[in-house]
RNA sequence: GGGCGGUUAGCUCAGCGGGAGAGCACCUGCCUUACAAGCAGGGGGUCACUGGUUCGAAUCCAGUAUCGCCCA
């Protein structure tokens, strides 16, 4: 017997063994040098981050092809690591000074620093532990952290070699800042969100008289930084007034009336208020026609002192308010309407964020663009499903400057020293001792870097970057990348960016893009919605190795991930399937065949039917897996795994085993034995990159080789097992039962009660096979007789059913009714006659038989005469239950 | 406004030029000595619509409707 659980409880080994693995090094990467790197780097999470669904998904995904490459023999490195997170991190210590009662500012920067640091070490690690739990086989040895010193070091050459080679640069220029984080960010990070607002219309008098030009605005308060009106050159309307000046009302300054044409004559009046320091449009237009910026806010949001004394400390929305009612006042509003428009909102605050001009460190992006277009154009980095190549093109190619300095103080600090004294600027990898210009103090610039960044070196600098490690020169550029597409702007393209820059080369070859795991009825996640599922939690309900089957088997490249509960319990009930299985299997194994090594499979000419069939069988699945998995089709694979050990293995195999194994013929039971451990042993294989943790603890008690199956090699398909008259044989073999099963369940025939089969087989090796196979059919079929019939009424009258190339009787005399049979055969007729006609039609059609290809007539053909043989042998049947 | 994707069984989805499929749900019968998280059997579809290409279209092309996502 066995000491293996009635049924499949997750939580009563999973845990053991990922220590196991972890001690006995099995993700270490570097094991053999003498084997093809595999490598891949993991999209880093926050530090801040708690496992969800989309890392449950893209992780899964990550660790299936690691198993799957190492067992296959590969080295493989899965790098692991986290993300610093800037805003998100500082927003989150923030928030516990708050409620300490304290703040960053009282505390400095370095203390500050240094707190987030400590809050690191102590929560920072969380999420590692999640991926650890869902079974990731990372290089835990080469974990990495954005900041560590050395990925700080390559933050810093890519910095300096960027800039030298001219492609960072410092300016004045408009960005999106966020009055709630006090930060610039850049366009990715700004959530456009529709919003009902207005559009207010304000006359703008001309100075010394004549009227008034009327402009539109939806943000009323960014009058008070106007320094200009602008107009369209060729509209008739205002032709006579460009060159003139207008009086700013509330504020009374005198501003220009200039000529513009990137102002559309058809919106509002025509005539737009120029306020270039908080207006990305209207900077480029004061650019163009010379006029000057006037910034009228702080960092806060709130008005400065360059706004009329009334306004000047007040929040923007209050100066809104304020600027309305005053203009109102004076009669210089003309008109206020509704207008729905897009308002942009910061991605971590959800602050509006504000146009606003400061300066800030750039990335001349458009020749580090063109590269990575051309790399992906070329089939360098090869993207599934490949349709987000055109999402990935448009980006690209009209991509803006990108804004990578940050007001704040977690992160990397830019490499950069101004000089107070001269005002001289120096980059430089290590802090210069004082200015090269003047030899005074340098002050290091006090922004740090977009976290991008330093992701965007990720793939590299993990690896060693700049030094020249045996890490990098063997695994980069890495084989593959999987990640979501929310970050394919974000991350995926700047890294294609940067390593080509940096490294000459792409980081990756494949980029997988994951669906969006949402909830049953196919809506997002959401916490305002409530619908968040949490993936440790259907681990706790089902094991991790449920979750990670519904997750690949949900994995349609291309398509989102509904997760309805019913989906994670069957994929449960499927391991609960496997774990009987393998309880089925040691229980006829007993105490000592479970020992050691597997038995050897038997010479081929020992073998069974049933036997060649599953050993075929087998190695088609082998053949399937590996391929699927070779093209991400992880749908495919576990479709393909669930379907065989189900299907094929558990409800036939399993069950035509069973008379070899109650039988005392010892020679029969070693072989079946033998086939029984060998497939199964298989199937754990070809199963553990989806499911790692149930497939160890069976592998495990099954007679095996090795110190764990996550090293075991993943089968080969074995040419020698294919066997296609197995598989023919076999499929007649279970039609004969199927038909006989059907029977009972018809004529309501008690399934407990055995019965009698007469059967009438053509010539040759169908006419053999249910002589060659009687015990499988009569123990599938539960049957007490079976028997070839040259008159299959000898019994009496007879239920019958017709086969693939076999009539079958089974004598009911005293239970059956002829005219009930008659309609039961009437109805078979019916359906094989329909699925004949189209077949038939095909045939008969000239063109087809001229034009198609000779397999597709061929294959009609034996379908057709299949059917037909089918139908006239029914026909017979009805015929002679009529005499 | 531009781009991308979806529309196939009650539900969620595969299939993407040659016999309409899976899982779940449903109906019937079974505690058959691995598993009731199970076993056996069964019902259920003008493959969104309209044209076209083809001997042949769920599958390719064009258009329509509708839902969703991305970018301005």
């Amino acid at each position: 017997m066995t000491d293996l659980e009635k049924s499949f409880n997750p939580q009563s080994f999973e845990s053991r063994w990922f220590d196991h693995w972890l001690r006995l090094g099995v993700f270490t990467a570097g094991r053999d040098p003498r084997r093809p790197p595999f490598s891949m780097v993991i999209p880093p999470p926050n530090i801040t981050g708690r496992l969800h669904m989309g890392h449950a998904l893209n992780n899964t995904l990550q660790d299936i092809l690691a198993r799957w490459r190492r067992m296959k023999g590969d080295d493989v490195l899965w790098l692991p690591g986290t993300d610093h997170a800037g805003i998100a991190t500082q927003m989150v210590v923030d928030r516990h000074l708050a409620a300490e009662g304290t703040s960053r500012e009282s505390l400095g920067r370095a203390a500050f620093v240094e707190r987030v640091w400590q809050w690191k070490e102590e929560y920072g690690g969380a999420i590692i532990e999640q991926l650890k739990k869902l079974g990731c086989s990372c290089d835990w040895t080469r974990q990495r952290f954005t900041l560590d010193p050395a990925l700080t070091r390559a933050v810093r050459e890519a910095f300096v070699r960027l800039y030298e080679d001219g492609l960072i640069y410092r300016d004045k220029y408009i960005v999106n800042w966020c009055p709630g984080c006090r930060t610039a960010v850049s366009d990715l990070e700004v959530i456009p969100q529709e919003t009902q607002g207005h559009l207010w219309t304000i006359a703008y008098p001309l100075e010394g008289g004549g009227g008034a030009i009327h402009v539109a605005t939806t943000r009323p308060e960014t009058m008070l930084g106007d320094t200009g009106v602008a107009v369209h050159p060729d509209d008739e309307r205002y032709k006579g007034l460009v060159g003139r000046n207008v009086v700013l009302p509330l504020v009374g300054r005198p501003i220009p009336i200039v000529a513009d044409p990137f102002v559309e004559r058809e919106f509002g009046t025509g005539a737009v208020k120029v306020t270039p320091a908080h207006d990305p449009n209207d900077f480029e237009a004061a650019a163009r026609t010379g006029l000057r910026s006037l910034v009228v806010m702080d960092e806060a949001g709130r008005m400065n002192d360059n706004v009329p004394p009334a306004y000047r400390g007040l929040d923007r929305f209050e100066a809104r308010r304020r600027v309305v009612a005053d203009l109102q006042a004076g009669g210089a509003l003309v008109a206020v309407k509704d207008h729905l428009h897009n308002v942009g909102r910061c991605q971590r605050c959800h602050t509006v964020i504000e146009p606003y001009l400061s300066t800030q460190w750039f990335v001349r992006i458009k020749p580090l663009a063109d590269e990575a277009i051309r790399a992906v154009a070329e089939g360098r980095v090869r993207f599934t499903p490949p349709h987000w190549i055109n999402s990935y093109n448009e980006w690209m190619g009209k991509i803006h400057d990108w804004c990578i300095s940050r007001q704040l103080w977690w992160g990397h600090q830019i490499p950069a020293w101004h000089c107070d004294a001269c005002g001289h600027l120096m980059v430089a990898r290590e802090a210069p001792p004082r200015c090269a210009g003047c030899g005074g103090a340098l002050r290091q610039d006090p922004d740090v870097l977009d976290t991008w960044f330093s992701s965007a070196l990720w793939p590299f600098s993990t690896l060693g970057w700049p030094e020249h490690t045996p890490d990098l020169a063997r695994y980069y550029p890495t084989s593959c990348l999987v990640t979501g597409f929310d970050i394919l702007f974000f991350w995926v393209a700047r890294m294609i960016m940067m390593g080509l820059k940096f490294m000459n080369e792409v980081p990756f070859q494949r980029v997988y893009i994951t669906g969006m795991v949402r909830d049953a009825d196919g809506q997002k996640m959401s916490k305002t919605r409530g619908n968040v599922i949490d993936p440790l939690e259907l681990v706790a309900r089902h094991g991790t190795d449920a979750l990670r089957f519904t997750m690949a088997a949900m994995a349609t490249p291309g398509a989102d991930l509904p997760l309805a509960d019913e989906r994670m319990t069957g994929y449960r009930a499927f391991a609960n399937k496997i774990w009987n299985a393998a309880r089925f299997v040691l229980i006829n194994l007993g105490e000592d065949g479970a020992r050691g090594a597997p038995p050897a499979l038997p010479p081929r000419d020992r073998l069974t039917l049933p036997d060649r069939w599953i050993l075929s069988r087998l190695s088609r699945l082998a053949a399937a897996a590996d391929a699927s998995l070779a093209e991400f089709r992880f749908d495919d694979a576990a479709n393909a795994l669930y379907q065989f050990l189900w299907h094929e293995y558990c409800d036939w195999y399993v069950e035509m085993a069973k008379p070899a194994l109650i039988g005392n013929d010892a020679t029969d039971q070693a072989r079946v034995r033998a086939v029984l451990v060998h497939v199964l042993d298989r199937c754990l294989r070809l199963l553990h990159p989806v499911m790692p943790f149930i497939t160890e603890e069976l592998w495990q008690r099954l007679p095996h080789e090795g110190a764990t199956i996550a090293l075991a090699p993943y089968p080969d398909p074995d040419p020698a097992q294919l066997d296609d008259e197995a598989e023919t044989d076999l499929a007649i073999l279970m039609e004969v039962v199927s038909r006989i099963r059907n029977l009972r369940a018809e004529l309501n025939i008690d399934p407990a009660r055995r019965l009698t089969v007469l059967y009438r087989a053509g010539e040759g090796r169908t006419g053999r096979l249910l002589q060659d196979n009687h015990a499988t059919v009569m123990t599938l079929a539960r049957l007490e007789t079976l028997r070839a019939a040259g008159d299959l009424d000898a019994g009496g009258p007879a239920a019958r059913a017709v086969a693939r190339g076999i009539d079958l009787a089974v004598p009911l005399a005293g239970i059956l009714d002829l005219e009930t049979e008659r309609r039961r055969l009437a109805r078979d007729i019916d359906k094989l006659t329909k699925e004949r006609e189209g077949h038939a039609r095909k045939l008969a059609n000239a063109d087809f038989l001229a034009k198609a290809q000779p397999e597709v007539v061929a294959k009609a053909r034996r379908i057709c005469q299949e059917l037909d043989e089918r139908i006239e042998r029914l026909h017979r049947t009805v015929a002679a239950l009529t005499e």
